[in-house]
DNA sequence: ACACCTTCGTTCGAATTTGAACAACAGGAG
DNA sequence: CTCCTGTTGTTCAAATTCGAACGAAGGTGT
């Protein structure tokens, strides 16, 4: 018997789990977009390339990296680095190994922005998403996702 | 002893969470806008659109209460809207017992569209969220962020 | 009937995002 | 060295998104 050519459409559970990661991932974002632009001024994106690069050793991360942590195309990152340049908040330096080669990297201000603006958002976060599951959804949630991020990673680059 | 002022952050394990849930979100609808465009023209919000109308009774819904189910801006889903009556997929009904109201309805157009596009989309899902995830992981995922979208929708409307 | 507040969908301008095209360079194979 | 292929970051036009403001109605209380 062959393979049926009808595809195998999603049952209640999964599409309730589907649903679900859709409809709490546009919620979310929407609710952090508003908090950190009444309370920071910063958008989401913006808000993670100052994450991404106080994680960063030398507070500093290539631009073809930065896209790649924060998932964006490489011309999204390039606008929102010069915007975050404009504010003071980020810097560009050119990277001595390789010309072609650009550096975005946090400043002073950056750091404490950072500072002001973190504690507001990741007090939402906790409210909205990690106090409302249990320790157990938590650690499911954490692996289950991870590898699925680690699914797609696999077959973007070829 | 007052209640400190130094911001809960984010434990290994809920900063795992967090980031996995973000990311795989990210990644997940890159993928998806890419494969809808590519074999049917259609972004994921137009897709969505059409998925909820289809799921509707009489195949339409009002504008507020389509936005509502799509978490988006009254004035994003006028524009989408607009997009898809102009390719056919959707018309725009006014409501009898409201003359301000305006439903979107699917046009058998629209009803053939996402039956040519639903199975490629279906077996991506499948193939990046659904298949990745065991059966347990899957329910405690839906019923998860299931609480979480319930808390954002409520303390939304006031 | 009247004023008052809310809801509905659209319009508008500004901000953001994307993919394609591009120029400049890196890194190897020959 | 020289050609070739892949990278890097930017630019560009087009598409999309959002919030605020708006005009037009609904609904309520008096």
């Amino acid at each position: 018997m062959p393979p049926l050519n009808e595809p195998r459409w999603l049952d209640p559970d999964e599409m309730a789990a589907w649903r679900g990661f859709v409809t709490a991932s546009n919620l979310l974002n929407r609710r952090l977009e508003r908090q950190l632009k009444e309370d920071s001024g910063l958008s989401h994106q913006q808000y993670e390339i100052l994450v991404h690069l106080s994680a960063a050793p030398g507070d500093s991360l290539r631009m073809t990296e930065l896209a790649d942590k924060l998932v964006t195309s490489k011309s999204g990152l390039t606008y929102q680095v010069t915007q975050l340049e404009r504010m003071g908040l980020v810097a560009r330096r050119s990277c001595p190994s390789d010309v072609r080669g650009v550096f975005a990297e946090l400043t002073d201000q950056g750091r404490e922005m950072l500072r002001q603006a973190a504690p507001g958002h990741v007090a939402l976060v906790r409210e909205l998403l990690i106090d409302v599951l249990t320790r157990e959804q938590l650690a499911v949630l954490a692996e289950g996702l991870g590898a699925v991020s680690a699914r797609l990673r696999l077959d973007e680059t070829p």
